[in-house]
DNA sequence: TTTGCAAATGAACGGTTGTTCAGTTAGACG
DNA sequence: CGTCTAACTGAACAACCGTTCATTTGCAAA
């Protein structure tokens, strides 16, 4: 048997990153096998490597993606205005666009180190653009004397931590829609970079 | 040969679980091999059996210790005063215990997919309480009118979050000495709660 | 209807895994 | 000095790993 109905290159593709993720984010990158992901993907292992010229190349895959469809998203966001909008602005949409990605979340954050030398540097550069992204906000809130910090990188870092954090533990089904959780987190950023 | 000079079990037994969370914390549980850890060890991989009954269960006592440890320091830390003084005393006894500690906060948070459910609800019970002493603080802050807050639950989470993620990417070798991220984050805290 | 080829099979490859165990060794004890 | 035993070796086990590839399949174009 071989291709089954309906079944084409741009269906079992997009199949085989999914089923990766998923069963990636569950379970580790070096526990999930590539007979696992075929199975739920619905075929043999060696369709995969159709897909992936092979396992390494398909975390970095599901990483890059991640890292380029945030990237993207932020700045088709176009946040602009004063600084304390923008600090709004970017706490918020932070929390939008990771909240519904737990998995991705959980992968780009926790596999790093599955990474490739070259590879790991190539995602690495990518967080630093977004970490980057905030640090200017808050120095150019310190400029105007809106925000008042010790120190502005670690500031940075330790907003990041505090709002990445969150999808470590919230589930959608719990007791706090997206909208309330914005709301408290804003709620605690605006207070701890108050001037 | 057997027995090497000196080579007594319990000097083994804690080069054992040296190795494996050196090991695990850099490359991840699934992907580090007991010949691996017997290497670092300088013994046999038999020889490990020894000292666990089991791979599965060396992950769980490094995860065990580490919580005990933690949960045994705040209580001897004996953290008193009012909910200001308190929250103070919390933020820091965090940093000062998790920072050098390194490869267990990596291991005690990434590796908790890699414990069977029972193991993992030991250990989930344990980091539930520690979440609690912070929650009770503010708890008490708050009916004190000394601090304010949209969600006692959320701000115990996130702030915990974002002391946590502090131990992801400071490096004792860095630019800023413990005492001054301590004073950097008790300065964030402080602000993000205030009433 | 025939042909071409993308897509998938399924078996096989060498290597590695966690774990077991009979046998060896070296230090402690009488 | 001989005996005992905790500690360790080294080889073996079946199972499973990522990856390859000759072969088979079924859709699409001619």
């Amino acid at each position: 048997m071989a291709r089954k109905q309906g079944s084409h290159s741009e269906i079992t593709g997009p199949k085989v990153q999914a089923a990766a993720l998923q069963l990636i984010a569950q379970h580790g990158f070096a526990a999930v096998t590539m007979r696992q992901i075929a199975a739920q993907v619905g075929v043999q292992a060696g369709a995969l490597y159709n897909y992936t010229p092979d396992k390494q190349s398909l975390l970095f895959e599901l990483m890059r993606t991640h890292m380029t469809d945030l990237l993207a998203a932020w700045d088709s966001a176009d946040i602009q205005g004063d600084p304390f909008t923008r600090l709004e602005g970017f706490t918020r949409f932070h929390i939008r666009f990771h909240l519904p990605r737990a998995d991705q979340v959980f992968v780009a954050y926790m596999e790093l180190r599955n990474l490739s030398p070259e590879n790991f540097a190539r995602i690495e550069a990518m967080r630093h653009r977004y970490e980057d992204a905030l640090e200017e906000i808050l120095r150019a809130g310190e400029a105007k004397g809106v925000f008042e910090m010790d120190d502005t990188r670690v500031t940075t870092m330790a907003l990041i931590g505090m709002l990445t954090g969150l999808s470590h533990w919230y589930r959608t089904d719990g007791r706090l829609p997206t909208a309330k959780i914005e709301a408290i987190y804003w709620d605690l950023v605006r207070k701890a970079v108050a001037a």
